[in-house]
DNA sequence: GCAAGATACGAGTGATCGCTCGCATTAGTC
DNA sequence: GACTAATGCGAGCGATCACTCGTATCTTGC
């Protein structure tokens, strides 16, 4: 079980790494990742396949470098979006205006993210790679919940909080292959949608 | 292309091709299309790999069988529950029950369906054999939608429809491998998104 | 009861694919 | 420029898997 020995990176090699993963990505957004072979993915990066596994042991190993990068982005997007904001006290619409947008922007731009995430037939071990993301995603729109509807459960808020993080990634794969009209509006739709399952918790502070 | 002469059936035969796609199902559900073998498949069944091609001219068509049983299954939940109903006119909570609640329970008692729906691992021959059924369901949707909100435009309708059956697409997985207790609180959260969503859309009647 | 065909078997075949290996070339360090 | 390590190559190995084939056993129709 010996570490197999670190390996000071060259800049050339980081380039092919990011050169690999763009073309892991475009190919597993294509065909899958079964379908995915090793030597598509080094000749869509020009290189041989011996070149691949100079960087990465194995084709899971891609995956999940591509998982964390995309996992990274998504997160990044994310988090930026709820810095220093006062979410507790945010007029609705603004507060889903500020989550969804940038979530939104990350998805358009990287239209291969969701062909991994949400995928079953790579590595139970893979898809477990974006579960913490999923989880933490989740976990900020509970304490939204919370702070907004604190007359909810515990329970009720993480729940809640599911129903919002699932509805707006189904709506993911139609806006991200929408043209850019049809695309604004099903986002004014969402946006509808997530605001009316909403809205009806605030009020009832009774 | 001549057809491959068609075989004349025994009771027993239909029998074993029924047990065929059980366990192929079960075997989907747990590894995903690529990983499930078709001598897994076979074995699982009880039968040897020869035996199964006896049936089936190849895996694909034993993914089709499979897609074609759960497409019909679906079809049937979802066409009964409109049987003869005035949708137009029916209180909009019992007509939402009206159409989720027997999606739901074929749902349920079906788990390894949404496995093979909306997974891309598969043939893209085989994924387009589930679109004719999602586009029924849309259109259904649609339908009711513009006899419910007639000041909506075709397109409108449409997308409205897409939003709906994205968003109980999504809470389908959760629902189902929820205990029954934390599994009818999910449906009541769905319920209640896709209120939230249409309510304001049938009061716009000015 | 007997032929025809449907069902059953399971070792084996050909093709595919992840990955290796031996070796050549390039970049970094002194 | 010389030494070391990183990068690069691509034919091919080993394992896996969809599928076949020769043969044996049941079922059905008459």
């Amino acid at each position: 079980m010996a570490e197999p020995r670190p390996v000071r990176r060259q800049a050339r090699g980081e380039r092919r790494i990011a050169e690999i993963l763009d073309a892991a990505l475009s190919l597993f957004a294509e065909v899958g990742y079964e379908a995915a072979t090793t030597n598509a993915i080094a000749a869509r990066a020009g290189i041989s396949p011996g070149s691949l596994y100079q960087f990465f042991r194995n084709k899971e190993a891609i995956a999940q470098a591509l998982s964390a990068r995309l996992v990274e982005g998504t997160r990044d997007a994310h988090a930026a979006a709820f810095a220093d904001r006062p979410v507790a006290t945010l007029p609705l619409d603004e507060l889903v205006d500020l989550m969804l947008d940038p979530l939104i922007e990350f998805n358009v731009s990287n239209p291969g993210a969701k062909s991994l995430f949400g995928n079953t037939d790579m590595p139970a071990q893979l898809a477990a790679a974006t579960r913490p993301l999923h989880e933490a995603v989740t976990r900020r729109v509970t304490a939204v919940v919370t702070a907004r509807a604190p007359h909810l459960s515990a329970v009720e808020a993480a729940r809640t909080a599911t129903v919002v993080v699932q509805i707006v990634k189904a709506m993911m794969p139609p806006i991200v292959a929408a043209e850019t009209e049809e695309r604004a509006a099903l986002v004014t739709e969402l946006k509808r949608a997530i605001r009316g399952y909403l809205a009806p918790l605030e009020d009832a502070t009774t």
